[in-house]
RNA sequence: GCGAGCGUAGCCAAGUGGUUAAGGCAGUGGUUUGUGGUACCACCAUCCGGGGGUUCAAGUCCCCUCGUUCGCCCCA
C-alpha cells in the first residue's frame, strides 16, 4: 500500500456504490421539484463567526467539532468548513436579501459537511447532507409540509422500519421557564447524576434528559416535561402540527425528552430514526428555528427545516436493495474488420438510447462470453469474421440463450422493438 | 477527547514460537484459438500496517506508533 491514504473519517465513493447516491439524488430532486423547492448552493467554508453565532457557542458542534483554520489574508481570518447547512443558507438569505422577494422561500441543498469527530458506524468527518429550509412562514403547515416531504423521500426509496419522533421545545421564554423548573428538580439529585450531567446542570440542563447513564435516566424519568411549560402560542402551534400530521396519515411518537443539539431550534423538533442502523440511528433531524435569522442580524423571520444524513440513508438502502443491471448490450467481437464494425454498432445503439459495453480485451470468444455473462447484460451482440463479411450480427438473449442472425441495418431499424424486449427481460429479473 | 476490538495479496481468509506463509473469490495466460455463469492447467504475498524489543528462532510474545472497526460524548 502506498503511504498516502485518505484522511481518517473520509472515504471514497466508488462506482459500485455511486448508483445508490444517484438514486437518492434523483428521487429527492423529483419530490422537491414537485413541491416547488428550489436548490441553493452555498460555499462549503464560511467565517467561523457565522457558526459560532448561528449554532451556538455552547454546543458540541462549535465547541469541539469544527474544522477551523486561518486563511492567508492579512491579518488572517478564521474560517471553518461548514458543519451543517442551515447557517450558510440563512447567511445567504440575509446577505442577498432573499426576503425582499416577499413570501416564503422554499429551498433545498445537498453537499459535504465537516465535523471533527471520531468515526464510527454512520459517522464520518466528511459526510453529506440533503437539507430543506422553509424561510418566512411561522404556519404549522410549513412544519407539516417539511416533515411530509422528508417522509415522502424516505418512503419513495423503499425504506422500512423508520420512526418519526416529535417534540416541541417552545420559544425562548418557555424554555427559560422550563429550564428553571428542571434545574430546581435536578439539583437535589446533583450528587447522583453522572459526571457529564453534573457538568451540564449549569451549562445546558436540557440535555441531561437524554443522558444514557442508567441512574441519570431514572432521575430524568420523573422530571417535569417541557410540554407542561409551553405558553399558549407554543402549545397551539404544536397541537396544530400534530393534527396536520395525523391528517396526512403520518405516524409519529411524542418524546418530550427529545432535545436537539443545536441552539437555534424553537417549537417543533423532530427526528426520523431507523431500527437498522447502529448507535447513530438518526437519518433525518430537524425542526423550527424562528430566532436564527434575527440572531444573524437579518429581519426577524421564522423558519423550519431538516437535514438527512446521506451516508446513513445509503447504508439503509444497501441493506435492502440490489441495484439492477443497467446494461442492455454487451458487444463481443473478434478479427480486425469485426472489431471495427463492433465499435460503430455500439455507437449507433447508444445513439438509439441503449446502454452498450464493448469488449476491448481482444481475447478469445470464450473469455468474452464469460465477461458478457458477468456484466449482467440483457443481450449479447456477436460479430466475428463471418458477420463482418456479411454485414450481419448475431443477437443473443442472455437469459434464454436464444440467438438469431440479423443484418446490421435491420437491427438498427428495429430499435423500438428492441427497447420493448429489453424492458420485458428486465422486468423479469 | 475517552474506551474496547482488529490490522496476513485487489477482496474474504487459515496459520500450537521452529525450516519453502493454507484455501477461496477476483485477475492474467492457456487447454490446437466462434458461444457464457458450475471443467482443467499455469501464473498471481522474498512477506504478514510500521518501528523497536524478548528469543538460537516471531506473522505468532512484549512495548510504541499508525490505521481501522465498534462504542461513549454528540449528531445527520
Amino acid at each position: 500500500m502506498g503511504d498516502i491514504q485518505a484522511l481518517r473519517g473520509t472515504r471514497d465513493i466508488l462506482p459500485d456504490e455511486v448508483g445508490y447516491w444517484q438514486q437518492v439524488e434523483a428521487t429527492a430532486q423529483q419530490i422537491l421539484t414537485r413541491a416547488v423547492y428550489q436548490e441553493i448552493r452555498t460555499p462549503i467554508f464560511e467565517r467561523t463567526e457565522l457558526f459560532e453565532r448561528g449554532i451556538g457557542e455552547a454546543t458540541d458542534v462549535v465547541g469541539k467539532e469544527m474544522y477551523t483554520f486561518s486563511d492567508r489574508a492579512t491579518p488572517p481570518r478564521s474560517v471553518t468548513l461548514r458543519p451543517e447547512g442551515t447557517a450558510g443558507v440563512v447567511r445567504t438569505f440575509i446577505e442577498r436579501s432573499l426576503y425582499a422577494q416577499g413570501g416564503v422561500q422554499r429551498l433545498w441543498y445537498t453537499g459535504p459537511m465537516f465535523r471533527y469527530e471520531n468515526p464510527q458506524a454512520g459517522r464520518q468527518r466528511q459526510f453529506h447532507q440533503l437539507g430543506v429550509e422553509v424561510i418566512g412562514s411561522a404556519d404549522p403547515r410549513a412544519d407539516a409540509e417539511v416533515i411530509a416531504i422528508a417522509t415522502d423521500i424516505l418512503q419513495s426509496l423503499g425504506l422500512k422500519n423508520l420512526h418519526l419522533t416529535l417534540n416541541s421545545v417552545g420559544n425562548l421564554e418557555d424554555r427559560q421557564h422550563y429550564r428553571q423548573a428542571l434545574v430546581d428538580y435536578l439539583t437535589p439529585y446533583q450528587d447522583q447524576l453522572d459526571p457529564d450531567s453534573q457538568e451540564r446542570l449549569s451549562r445546558n440542563p436540557l440535555r441531561i434528559l437524554d443522558s444514557k447513564d442508567k441512574r441519570t435516566q431514572e432521575i430524568a424519568q420523573n422530571a417535569p416535561s417541557i410540554l407542561d411549560y409551553l405558553g399558549s402560542y407554543s402549545r397551539q402551534h404544536f397541537e396544530k402540527v400534530q393534527q396536520l400530521l395525523s391528517n396526512l396519515e403520518i405516524n409519529y411518537q411524542l418524546n418530550p425528552r427529545l432535545v436537539r443539539g443545536l441552539d437555534y431550534y424553537t417549537h417543533t423538533a423532530f427526528e426520523i430514526q431507523s431500527d437498522d442502523l447502529g448507535a447513530q440511528a438518526t437519518v433525518c433531524g430537524g425542526g423550527r428555528y424562528d430566532g436564527l435569522v434575527a440572531q444573524l442580524s437579518g429581519p426577524d423571520t421564522p423558519a423550519v427545516g431538516w437535514a438527512i444524513g446521506l451516508e446513513r440513508l445509503i447504508l439503509l438502502l444497501q441493506l435492502q436493495k440490489l441495484p439492477v443491471s443497467l446494461l442492455d448490450f454487451y458487444v463481443v467481437s473478434r478479427g480486425e474488420a469485426a472489431e471495427a464494425q463492433a465499435l460503430i454498432l455500439a455507437q449507433k445503439l447508444r445513439h438509439s438510447g441503449f446502454s452498450v459495453e464493448l469488449d476491448l480485451s481482444g481475447s478469445g470468444f470464450k473469455k468474452q462470453f464469460a465477461r458478457a455473462e458477468r456484466s449482467r447484460a440483457i443481450a449479447c451482440l456477436i460479430i466475428g469474421d463471418e458477420e463482418a463479411a456479411s454485414q450481419t450480427v448475431k443477437l443473443k438473449w442472455m437469459a434464454s440463450k436464444e440467438q438469431q442472425a440479423i443484418a446490421a441495418v435491420d437491427l438498427l431499424a428495429m430499435t423500438d422493438d428492441l427497447h420493448q424486449q429489453i424492458n420485458t427481460f428486465r422486468a423479469t429479473q
